[in-house]
DNA sequence: ATGTGAG
DNA sequence: ACTCACATA
């Protein structure tokens, strides 16, 4: 989707306190830029997110892996008092909440916030009086910042889908994927995959502009209405339906026909599903990205691609539980 | 090459 | 977890 944060919104024995960690760990990366740090949250709250019973102290948290000295006390704060102090000061604080505002317009990241508030620039009135700070990209997110903040409905996808297949030459396969194909009923953005037979990870070179070719057509038929990003295999921008649309994030992958499999279940998701299969892989000695699944020995080098044939032979070869798309959201 | 951003 | 595209150096 446009940019949003992922919080856990749970219903565990401790979902308050992965709550604050979590908005712990978004403070370290943003504002602080410490990933130590906010890993360290983010680990924490996973632990107590899967811990079955309500913890009552923070010596108790402490036996967790992931729970040390200074987290523990901040457990022990909230359940005092109901509320951290650092927590207080944070949202109190006028810095911090313009680099939460900023870094939601796509293209705009920790760092570039960091700067753009060192020189002033705290809200969208302020970028709009200087978009020469600014890059291709962000100049983009800006510009549709209320566009992109606005869920897409299910069925608007399917409209695009279908406008997109209609103006595809007919060998172009295409599987809309993402949330859509995990079957919620509205997404962040529109993920599309395309295969075509010639297009093979032995001769990739043929029909090495197919994608260029892809966008092309869909900005001559009006629906792609601004190019964000345009490689050889990923295409990110952004399309309406129609003249009173909303304007969408389009994200347009290409894919060698004999690796589809790999690149659905990737470009499916969740991000959180995939980072926890392929870490399974490793696990069983495997490593798996979008092209393929390859063994990988002490030495560290992968070895040949594994033969897949459907998304399924995926799960079997790494010993991973089979789940339907709409399972995948964790 | 490396950092950044996004995926 | 693992990759792509961009903007710098
Ligand atoms: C952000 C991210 C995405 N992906 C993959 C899995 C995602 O399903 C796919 C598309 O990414 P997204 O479009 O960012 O996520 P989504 O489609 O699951 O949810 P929504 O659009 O409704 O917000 O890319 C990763 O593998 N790693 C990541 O870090």
């Amino acid at each position: 989707m446009g940019k949003r944060k992922a919080p856990s919104r749970e219903n565990t024995p401790n979902s308050d306190f992965c709550e604050f960690l979590t908005e712990l760990a978004e403070y370290e990366k943003n504002v602080s830029r410490n990933i130590h740090k906010y890993n360290a949250y983010r680990k924490a709250a996973s632990v107590l997110s899967s811990h079955p019973t309500r913890i009552t102290s923070g010596q108790e948290a402490k036996k967790l892996n992931g729970i040390g000295e200074k987290i523990a006390k901040k457990i022990d704060e909230f359940l005092q008092t109901g509320k951290l102090q650092k927590l207080d000061n944070i949202h109190n604080d006028s810095k911090t909440t313009a680099i939460n505002l900023l870094t939601q317009v796509t293209g705009i990241g920790p760092a570039k916030a960091q700067t753009l508030v060192s020189e002033g620039i705290t809200s969208l009135e302020d970028l709009e009086k200087h978009k020469d700070k600014l890059n291709h990209h962000q100049l983009i997110g800006l510009k549709y910042y209320h566009d992109f903040q606005q869920k897409i409905p299910r069925n608007e996808i399917k409209q695009i889908e279908n406008l997109i297949r209609g103006h595809l030459e007919p060998q172009i396969h295409l599987t809309i994927c993402g949330s859509y194909r995990r079957g919620k009923q509205q997404s962040g953005d529109i993920d599309a995959l395309i295969t075509h037979p010639n297009y093979t990870s032995s001769q990739p070179k043929k029909k090495q502009n197919l994608l260029k070719n892809v966008v092309t057509a869909l900005q001559n038929c009006g629906l792609i209405t601004e190019i964000i990003s345009l490689g050889d295999t990923k295409f990110m921008g952004a399309c309406k339906l129609d003249k009173n649309s909303i304007t969408r994030r389009l994200d347009i992958r290409l894919t060698p026909f004999d690796q589809y499999f790999c690149a659905v279940l990737y470009f499916t998701g969740s991000d959180m599903f995939n980072k926890q299969m392929r870490a399974h892989a490793l696990d069983a000695g495997f490593t798996l990205n979008e092209y393929t699944l390859r063994p990988v020995g002490s030495t560290g080098v992968p070895g040949e691609p594994l033969e897949i044939h459907s998304e399924r032979d995926i799960f079997d070869c790494i010993g991973f539980p089979y789940k339907e798309p709409q399972d995948r959201n964790q």
